[in-house]
DNA sequence: ATACTAGAAAATGTCAGACATTTAAGCAAG
DNA sequence: CTTGCTTAAATGTCTGACATTTTCTAGTAT
């Protein structure tokens, strides 16, 4: 796959920039897994960069498991399930996209209805006063610039505050960590959801359900009220036919136990 | 905290042993958060070292989050909490570690503890032929190498991907990710505990019913052994006390519902 | 005395060019 | 057909210079 016309830089961009223009590259599909990579020549001619600024984008994607390296041999576009979807960088890149990528969000929407009832049952258990200061903080933020179309980026960044805190009350630092995956799943859900009034004072009800539950220690009803969350989500992304199973807990029926 | 003459290399070591050299001297507390790290120059000095050899490898230690660099201020270390935990490069740097870091080895356990019961759970509504084959493999591994002291390393291994096919079998891209961070805790145990010839044969027939649940597709069942395995693996690294009452998935007694 | 400004110093960031190393392919002799 | 040499292509590293950002300090005007 050749450079395209498509991919242009300002003229003073610094490695950052030119990292995040190649690695959106592959998060959209212009490189696929499997594909060569071009050689840090074309590049430095494609984007009029020096061959160290483009040696170190080159590093961040390799960081990031997007490409792998090889002396002599060149570069070239790792698969999927080799990327490091828990980098934080990778939330950066995947945020901005125009067009999401549709199984990544699929993937990291799953990882979600089946973590964060559980997160939000180790919240309540564990969240302390600061913790509840910040969900406050985050419902009332979305609270305010609900509604307000000219203000919607305002209000996917208080969702993620809101579901970023979840994560960090459950005071472990790994479930912390990936908090991180959130913002590229919420955003796409506000740009891609037609916000009717009543999803959106329906969806602000249930965040604020599960606020109350951590707040009175209730890890149950936390669970539920988080899967109940993550249900009206499914909803506004039109996923809504087998969330409904995911999330709930109910024992599966099986066979005879060992 | 100045460079001590603990930290050498071998003449010819390229940027990413500089960086593992560097990462575990973070990771071992030689430089505390907040610390202030040495400067370029004095690592080019101290290791012998070019410039950008150093550059490269300081790039490492920021793309995981372990230090904060900017221009004219200098490099210090980061929070642990902004540590990313779930960066593979991370893993591989805690493994080589002589003593672990408790409170990551503490925190990476009480997410597995948290998490692997669920993990199993979806494994077993997911797995394919091709994932019990793994399991199968891994536990045939651990069973051939046990019990033999200059085998440990061996069995570790198997150890590990036992537990990396467990995430992997719930076939979503995220939880496979999180497979990384099963080493470094897994190595510590192995290391750290006197692996009485009982104790170990109770290990592996506790996994062997891991994989059994899940060939069988049990969830329930497969939930209930993972936490099973995990319990005798808290007691083997003399965590016992609280570990039975996180893992168990029994409903907690609560208050009045929402 | 105090507040503001200019400059120097220190640290990281970038550039340019040369050379080193690794890999793959082609070619020729056996 | 195989082996070994040569060459080309790509990434990896080194060196030295310069650019930029930040902080500290000295000096000056009010």
């Amino acid at each position: 796959m050749p450079l395209s016309s498509m991919f242009t830089l300002s003229p003073d961009a610094d490695a950052r920039e030119l990292a995040t223009v190649l690695a959106r590259g592959i998060l959209s599909g212009q490189w696929r897994p499997g594909d060569g990579f071009p050689r840090e020549l074309d590049l430095c001619r494609h984007f009029d960069a020096s061959r160290n600024l483009v040696r170190n984008a080159l590093a961040s994607l390799t960081s990031a498991g997007l490409i792998e390296r090889s002396a002599g041999r060149g570069s070239w576009v790792r698969e999927i399930g080799d990327w490091h979807l828990l980098d934080p960088q990778m939330s950066v890149w995947m945020t901005g996209l125009e067009a999401p990528h549709p199984q990544l969000m699929r993937e990291i929407f799953a990882f979600r209805l089946s973590a964060e009832p559980h997160v939000a049952e180790l919240a309540a258990l564990a969240a302390d006063a600061e913790d509840l200061a910040r969900l406050e903080r985050a419902l009332h933020g979305m609270r305010d610039s609900a509604g307000d179309p000219s203000r919607s980026n305002e209000h996917a960044e208080h969702d993620v505050a809101f579901h970023a805190a979840i994560y960090r009350a459950s005071h472990n630092l790994v479930w912390r960590q990936m908090g991180h995956l959130l913002r590229p799943s919420i955003i796409a859900l506000i740009q891609h959801s037609q916000h009717q009034a009543n999803a959106l004072e329906d969806s602000l009800e249930r965040h604020r359900r599960v606020m109350e539950a951590i707040r009175l220690r209730q890890p149950r009803t936390a669970r539920l009220a988080a899967a109940q969350v993550l249900e009206r989500t499914a909803i506004d992304l039109g996923l809504a036919s087998d969330a409904t199973e995911m999330s709930s807990s109910i024992p599966q029926p099986q066979g005879p136990s060992l």
